[in-house]
DNA sequence: GACTGCAATATTATATGATATTTTCGCTTT
DNA sequence: AAAGCGAAAATATCATATAATATTGCAGTC
């Protein structure tokens, strides 16, 4: 079902993230709006929109008549996005479990099913699909959190998300069995609906992953 | 000191997000690119740069190939704000008076006072200088949290209050002097580094002019 | 001889109008 | 009505012109 791509705008838009985000263009570089023409294929109309949004969203610093560069990294910056990400997830889970309906379970259930699935895989020595496993843990936890009834809870913490994940893939380890045991206890305490606890084991497995990855910074 | 920005990207970027703000554009309104070029004399590239940053900010709704739209507003928006704004706020008056030095201490006074100063005015029955009534509202809300130590939530929470705000000037009603007294009893509590207490006296404040839109709407 | 200040030059970002696609909408035909 | 077919309108993209910044080279000074 390859959701094709429609617009140059979109596709460069998702290129660049992805780039930013896996690695592949490195904290603080400049970019160059002729460098990456050549290098994204669009024109630079294109680029400016699609570096304004990134602007925007934080992956990219707009400098006014000086051009764009790759937003940098630090400690002091994931701890602030780790601090966030467990403030708003943690939020959210809460008001999830208290009006998730039959469909929610269900998508919970499914999310967490193949997140195990790949982690499986993983801990047997399996890294060739470190994308797709980024990808199901993304949809494990917002499967938790997707019925807190709030458009704009989930859309900031997409974004937090997002940059969490960059920083861990800066560093890749991976976390292996602990991670997978921390997700299958958030997984059962939410479908007990009980938010409390589940905030509480989501706060850990955020604050695991950012020790982990702050050690290896 | 008024810093003049001086590339037209900038100035139609503030305009445009100034006019959605105040309710000269309306919304859901479609944003013809034709149409606001004259409006706000910049080309269509410059102006599609401006909207997509807009739109990553979500005060404009990008559709792929169909145009750009004014965002919509809803009761259940607001809300979702307002309980945004409180949990970010909150947390972060916390942090802000646990950390704050005498320069924010300062900042704080002088934010304090000038708030006062135009509230008695528009007390007094001058409603003519609404937006700077609002700059200080702003600077305010800002000094009190500014000395949370993290940027990436003093920009996230610089976001919301924009949307917020536009919802006031939606339904335009002043709250008076009660408003001023929350602002007076937040500022002690800041200043005398009770955090609990100003967390307290904060929610309390944004629920009431929550409650206080809704009922406008 | 190295350092500072300044002007000419090159590079880069910004802004624009023109062109290519895509969508929309009215009209015709079934 | 519903489907199919253009013409018109709007969006997306591009190549180029303009304005700003960065760089280089050269003089004058300590």
């Amino acid at each position: 079902m390859g959701k094709h791509q429609n617009t140059v705008g979109s596709s460069t838009y998702e290129k660049i993230k992805h780039d930013i985000i896996f690695g592949q263009l490195v904290p603080g570089s400049k970019l160059k709006l002729e460098n990456i023409k050549s290098q994204y294929e669009a024109s630079v109309s294109t680029l400016r929109e699609t570096l304004n949004r990134l602007a925007s969203e934080g992956f990219v610093v707009a400098e006014e008549q000086r051009g764009f560069y790759v937003t940098e990294v630090s400690q002091k910056d994931l701890i602030e996005i780790a601090k966030l990400r467990v403030l708003l997830e943690c939020h959210a889970v809460k008001a999830s479990v208290e009006s998730g309906d039959d469909d929610w379970e269900g998508n919970l259930v499914a999310a967490h099913h193949k997140l195990q699935l790949i982690e499986k895989k993983m801990i047997a020595g399996d890294v060739s699909e470190k994308e797709t496993w980024k990808r199901y843990d993304w949809e494990f936890h917002l499967a938790v959190i997707e019925a807190c009834n709030s458009k704009n809870l989930l859309d900031l913490h997409s974004i937090l998300y997002d940059k969490y994940l960059r920083y861990q893939m800066l560093v890749f380890t991976f976390r292996g069995d602990e991670a997978a045991q921390e997700h299958h206890k958030i997984f059962e305490a939410a479908l007990s609906r009980n938010g409390t606890e589940a905030a509480r084991l989501l706060e850990a497995h955020i604050v695991n992953g950012l020790e982990h990855t702050l050690a290896a910074m």
